[in-house]
DNA sequence: GCAAAAGTGTTATCGCTACACCCATGT
DNA sequence: ACATGGGTGTAGCGATAACACTTTTGC
């Protein structure tokens, strides 16, 4: 063997590389693995997660992350996008692993390993038939109900590494619609930092970038006037990064 | 059930909420799980990794990460503790998780999920005999030799993962001893973006910060001159930190 | 006509970059 | 005395932050 430790026999089978018949595995760590999803949305006015509302026992009328076990059949990535496209009809969503959660006793009715992903869809496109089909809901960040297990740790994770993420990533651009208003922009950035934005130097700084295209339609839902629709360029971002420059906000 | 989905019988049994008997989670996606560690420590010279050999059948003589699969007694980071100081002798080191590998096929053994885990160790402080032990060697970033199974992409993904969070934390104090000199510290920070650096400008930023902080011995293995003495102070770097500054390099 | 949000420029300050020489010491 | 790496200051430039008024339009 390859590590042959002398305390707990947790280590003593073999590292990972171990390649053999399955008798060789069996008496490893079998454990169960589950994937559970953090959605975020953005309405407009405030940064959103979607819950689900338990329809049976135990646990009945709780909310929680929506989640599955996994099998043999997929990959932990895999089996989110299916999880999350049955939950939203929503296909190509930016989908990040988050991370682990493994305390021995997260779960008390087996040693259930969960692997949370964090989700960031369009409000805009969100199918409401599957929404509603899982008794789903939109809850504002600061409002968030009480959540089965470690659910609830899960969220506050992923609200860090939204918060974190967007400073030097534009992600935030996944939550809106492909065609957006730098008012709206701002917003979403006033939203993850808590803080208020001063709206010339906010226009200066994201056009400066030059990622940002404009289009001479106007949205009017937001005022009388009307604001100029944008949209994020990709490619043009892509550009900017090759160049070596760094996004910040 | 919370879930009722119409597809595959992979998410049909229910989310990870269920609290049930062992009867219910037993059809699920049972599976292995292990972790897997990526050692990283620097020399004064180079940034390097530590990689182990086999020393049985089958891939004898390949090279590959340290790692275990877990059992029910630990959770997944008290683990990759476990693997660490039974590797190289060490508590308490900066471990953190990188990402879970779960493609259906990538060990041909048996269906695993592997866990990877990077930390950051002080060459100074590492037990030889422990290391020796586990026939493992360090290898330099740019001279890494085939790893068995996806081991070679955990290891890319790490350094990926390294180089970003070393821009925007002062991880990079877990690779140095607890007293180092300004030069050592302005290679290290050249060695991860790989490119040279002012040591005007360097020395200024860094201690501009306010948390280094200087003792009045020197080192004079680096130089005939010899090179002042610093500590890291992490109070000095909270506090910093919870002014709202940003830490960036 | 007024309320409500969109859009626009300038100035002062700060931080970053670029750059070259002297210092201390071991051999 | 010389080779080696350690340590220091300044000036110009570019980026950021602070700040207030005009425009458009639905009601």
């Amino acid at each position: 063997m390859a590590m042959s430790l002398k305390q707990k026999p947790v280590f003593t089978g073999s590292n990972t590389c171990e390649i053999r018949p399955m008798e060789v595995y069996k008496d490893h760590g079998k454990v169960l693995v589950a994937v559970d999803c953090i959605i975020f949305g953005f309405d407009s006015k405030a940064l959103k997660l979607l819950l689900f509302k338990r329809k049976v026992a135990p646990l009945k009328g709780h909310w929680s992350l929506i989640g599955a076990f996994i099998n043999n059949e997929l990959s932990l990535h895999k089996a989110a996008e299916k999880i999350l496209f049955e939950t939203t009809g929503l296909n190509n969503i930016f989908l990040e692993e988050l991370q682990t959660y493994s305390k021995v006793d997260r779960d008390p009715g087996a040693r259930v390993i969960s692997v949370a992903f964090y989700s960031l869809i369009r409000l805009n496109e969100l199918d409401l038939e599957s929404v509603e089909k899982y008794d789903a809901h939109w809850f504002d960040f600061d409002q968030i109900p009480p959540l089965i297990l470690d659910h609830g740790q899960m969220v506050q994770d992923a609200i860090l590494k939204l918060r974190t993420k967007a400073i030097y990533n534009p992600v935030v651009f996944e939550l809106l619609p492909h065609e957006f208003t730098i008012p709206q922009l701002q917003l979403i950035y006033e939203c993850i930092h808590q803080k208020k934005l001063d709206n010339r130097n906010f226009r200066k700084k994201i056009l400066a970038f030059n990622f940002l295209v404009k289009s001479d339609k106007k949205d009017k839902s937001g005022s009388k006037k009307g604001a100029f629709l944008y949209k994020f360029d990709k490619e043009k971002f892509k550009l900017f990064v090759a160049k070596g420059h760094r996004f910040e906000l």
